[in-house]
DNA sequence: CTAACTTTCTTCGATTTCGAAGGTAGTGAG
DNA sequence: CTCACTACCTTCGAAATCGAAGAAAGTTAG
């Protein structure tokens, strides 16, 4: 029962999140004797994945040789799609970003238009920043709807036309010539808050608050995915006195009440003109009162579904991030209505939070996430045996 | 990084799952070469362990020599406590019952009471059927209340006077003598269920509904225990029209509600006499018009709490148990809300059924939990060494 | 500065694990 | 019945891993 961490790729893991920086250290991580780290990481080196950088700092002894990865240790490309925009990153296997750039882009346009171009502006960047030389190994991109882990497709997403049932990641491996992951962009964000900014914490749920609203959900350390639909908290049904009608077919989904596309129809119908979600953060900002208001709305009502997810899941720390997570209210107010109203047992030690790692969580995410796949113990064998 | 699955212990538990019967099965499952594993299985059967009984069904070619746990390799204690009574059972190290018994307990006596009358029935019951030279190597208990999986304490349970903050495992774990284990009921019967009804699933939700309302997650294959209150959906607020104040301090919780003492009170207040949870099963049968109209009212209020956690949790079935579970109009209910208003997305793939394990699911649990635990590595790894 | 202690890393013989090859015991087709 | 084939299990030399001992390189106290 060989489970997953297992062999260099394991070593290469604890160098690279940082929980390790030395011979000592990776043998106290990993479980292996001294005697056998001091081999492998002599291979890797050879092999052109680590890197000897000096001495680190004593702990009372000997100072250790300090172990990193290699500059020619490679990359991987990475992108994290929005429906009208793309933001695109080289990383190094740390998941670090090397190169980043903003993008423009319909992901209307369907599936092959898109990834052709995504994978073509990587190529660009790659080259542009003198990143040519490195192996690329692998490439991850975050989708704003559901794709099932098991095949790799897209499902029944609610505002990605034309994606339904598309091949993402078989049509991604194929023409990037790489190993290829695509997952949902707000699972993303779960990771790379978690593997950032709360390693220490093996229970998160992190909510993307955004022009939609998304929720990656992190259990016992790692990525719930369910069927591919986890974490999905937006058509959960709420009372109100309006009727809204969701996208979805149902009435009076939190989404269709809640979410900064739905604040910003609600401001617009009260002659305040919202173009981007964020605009909405300015006017709470600038203490426009009906803003204000909105948000506060939106907060209890995101605040009530998530009383029973607390409960329920009984996370370590609740995370919120996306472009309307820097309004004040909506925060205090979510944070106020689960306090109030969750078990003392559920809320005795939880952290209500705004994000830590701030914009590029996805990029970071992707990364972890490549390095973590099993996809990478392949190219990182093949490395080590020449 | 060699995670828990290393060691003889390893091909223990796959014996014991039943899913390997031969030295080949276990070269395919356990990653290592068929050498090792002769040399290992042979370890074993000399540590009496393993039995080799007759052969098994050719696939084709040569018939392979059957592996069992043999009878001295032991067994676990186990107990499932309620509030009133408590279902013992000496099982072999697959979980299974040699021995079963139900003896009265109020667990309001308190802690060393109760576990010292319990360790004393097992005892008893071990030796009465024959038992008492096999090698006892754990103990197990469910407890009706949160369990805090990091110190093996009771935090906050509702209905359990006396037993907050108490060290349960510690305690345990010294006056029994043996690796003891505590958990919340729910928990083990979720795994319980898991484990013998619903191997190919990692995502699960079990619900358990009698006088109170439970539920056990699994997730990714493993027991989801959050920070020891995870799965707690019992006190979630709802809508209605009257207004009950629930034990816990808060209005309008599910459990005042919808939970079978609930019930029973409500039908109490009609002029119907009910003793325990189970005769409203009964009554519902027989076609008493308010018990069932109660009991689809139940229905309606715990499914419209599940709607948002199948939503999010997005499990692969959800197992209904407990008492009240053979109330069909109970079932048919929950199930028919959860379709209407669920994600096609979440309930494509949804099985939501009845419990097939059946009462022993606790049980069968608890032998699961033990043989999983670290704690089994210690004395296999010491019985293969002498 | 010296002496005692700590931590890091390597050396080297003993042990474990692997993997290829072969023996064993069955199935099924002609 | 024979022969080809398949699956199960063991044998045995090669390779990987371990662990104890020690060398290397510091820190700290007197």
């Amino acid at each position: 029962m060989r489970t997953r961490d297992d062999g260099p790729a394991a070593l290469v893991r604890l160098v690279a999140t940082g929980h390790a920086e030395s011979r000592a250290d990776l043998a106290r991580l990993s479980g292996l004797a001294p005697s056998s780290v001091s081999l492998r990481v002599e291979q890797l080196i050879d092999a052109g994945l680590f890197a000897e950088e000096g001495a680190g700092a004593s702990r009372g002894g000997r100072r250790p040789r300090r172990l990193t990865l290699a500059r020619e240790a490679g990359v991987f490309f990475v992108a994290d799609l929005g429906a009208h925009h793309a933001r695109l990153a080289v990383v190094d296997l740390a998941g670090t970003p090397l190169a980043l750039a903003d993008i423009a882009c319909e992901i209307s346009v369907g599936p092959e238009g898109t990834f052709d171009s995504v994978i073509g502006h990587l190529r660009v960047l790659a080259r542009d920043r003198g990143l040519a030389d490195l192996p690329v190994r692998g490439i991850g991109v975050g989708l704003p709807g559901p794709v099932d882990p098991a095949t790799g497709q897209v499902v029944s997403p609610s505002r990605m036309p034309g994606w339904n049932d598309f091949p993402a990641r078989d049509y991604l491996t194929e023409r990037a010539g790489l190993p290829a992951l695509v997952e949902n962009d707000a699972n993303l964000m779960a990771v790379g808050e978690h593997r950032h900014s709360w390693p220490g914490l093996d229970n998160l749920m992190v909510l993307k608050l955004g022009s939609g609203i998304g929720c990656g959900v992190i259990a016992e350390g790692r990525l719930h995915r369910g069927r591919g639909a986890a974490g999905d908290i937006s058509h959960v049904r709420i009372l109100s006195e309006a009727t809204v009608d969701c996208s979805c077919g149902h009435p009076d989904c939190l989404e269709a009440h809640a979410s900064g596309a739905a604040l910003a129809t609600a401001l617009a119908a009260q002659g305040i003109a919202v173009g981007h979600p964020a605009d909405i953060v300015d006017l709470v900002t600038d203490g426009v009162p009906q803003a204000t208001s909105a948000v506060r709305n939106a907060g209890r009502l995101i605040g009530d579904v998530l009383t029973a997810l607390v409960n329920f899941f009984n996370p370590d720390a609740l995370v919120i991030g996306g472009s309307m997570s820097n309004a004040e209210p909506l925060i205090s107010t979510i944070r106020g209505v689960i306090y109030e109203r969750c078990l003392p047992l559920a809320t005795r030690n939880l952290e209500i939070v705004t994000s830590r790692t701030g914009r590029d969580a996805s990029i970071l995410g992707a990364g972890h996430l490549l390095l973590d796949s099993p996809l990478s113990n392949e190219w990182i064998e093949a490395a080590v045996k020449q």
